[in-house]
DNA sequence: GAACGATACCTCGACTCCGAGGTATCCTGT
DNA sequence: ACAGGATACCTCGGAGTCGAGGTATCGTTC
């Protein structure tokens, strides 16, 4: 299992050093609202990640009062986070909350061809066949069921995945320009 | 934590007494698209809810070769499974993979007013204020970036929850009258 | 009879994450 | 001086999940 959000970690602080309490709440911010990440999981991280040499800290006067620690990403790091964003595992295509962490740094390959490879690894998975229901060979659509919720159900995701698509189509187009 | 796959194997058994293969593909094509689940889950999963209580298990020969499970719902496993479609764990309004899960079951609380309850949390998270990015108190919105693929967040985002928002709506309605 | 393949189920060590509880620092108020 | 609150960071035991490896059964083929 892929750590969630260590390609956040890697992200926020290829934008920017960070404080450990900021990054927290820029985390928190960008995924939080669907998935909370408890303190347990990012300070352990934080830690390994200075262990393997993708980030350095420093320690700094607090704002208000507590002392803090000012994060950097490294050389080691910088390259770590090109690698996740280049070759991503395939939960951060298809889960829709690691996707949005991955299509929030995407900018930071310098190269369009390598983010347009990301682009179509997701428009496959969204244009893939698939249904949530079958019938033994055969998938069940909406009009398979008088239940409003299992209908709700197709219309939504069939709606999203359409705008969607829509959208990497157009960028695709942008990014082979 | 919460189980992930528990409401499914309780929806899927309230549907219909199945195998625990069949139990398996069936999660799988629920779920599995987007985030498949492991043996190493599932099963060890049914054995503790039988031992729970919530499950009975029965062996049958199998349709080809190896015995097989037969998995029936208990009363108590009704009851837990209302009990989850009731009052479901947050992360199961606010992650799309579980919320999903939960529409897909949600025609088995008899109360309409119930199933409103439920829809109602959606609409609540949905249409919350939010941002992925935050400028001090300030949320950023699309326009502040010139970077497509954040930009892309915000598209996909709004869209995919503008249009989930209307069916919601629409079924709220349904459900009052 | 033995080997193989398909069906069907199981375990285990490792990893990820949670939530509760905690420590540390500083400032403010009593 | 002490207590409380806010900022900032940390740990730990427990729970959920993974992926790899395994067992069991039956039918088919050689």
């Amino acid at each position: 299992m892929v750590i969630m959000i260590e390609l956040a970690v890697l992200g926020f602080l290829r934008d920017a050093q960070l404080h450990g309490y900021d990054l927290r709440k820029r985390i928190a911010a960008l995924t939080g609202h669907v998935r909370p990440i408890a303190d347990g999981t990012l300070y352990p991280l934080l830690k390994k990640m200075e262990a393997a040499g993708l980030l350095s800290r420093s320690l700094q006067p607090g704002q208000v009062a507590a002392p803090r620690q000012m994060l950097s990403l490294t050389d080691s790091g910088r390259t770590e986070l090109e690698r996740q964003l280049r070759d991503p595992d395939e939960l951060f295509i298809t889960d829709e909350n690691r996707w949005f962490t991955l299509l929030a740094f995407l900018r930071h390959l310098d190269d369009p061809a390598a983010q347009a490879a990301v682009l179509l690894r997701r428009l496959e998975f969204l244009t893939q066949p698939a249904s949530f229901f079958w019938d033994g060979d055969r998938p069940l659509r909406a009009v398979d069921f008088d239940d409003p919720f299992r209908r709700g159900l197709f219309t939504i995701a069939t709606a999203t995945s359409r705008t969607e698509i829509k959208w990497l189509r157009s960028t695709l187009e942008q990014l082979e320009a």
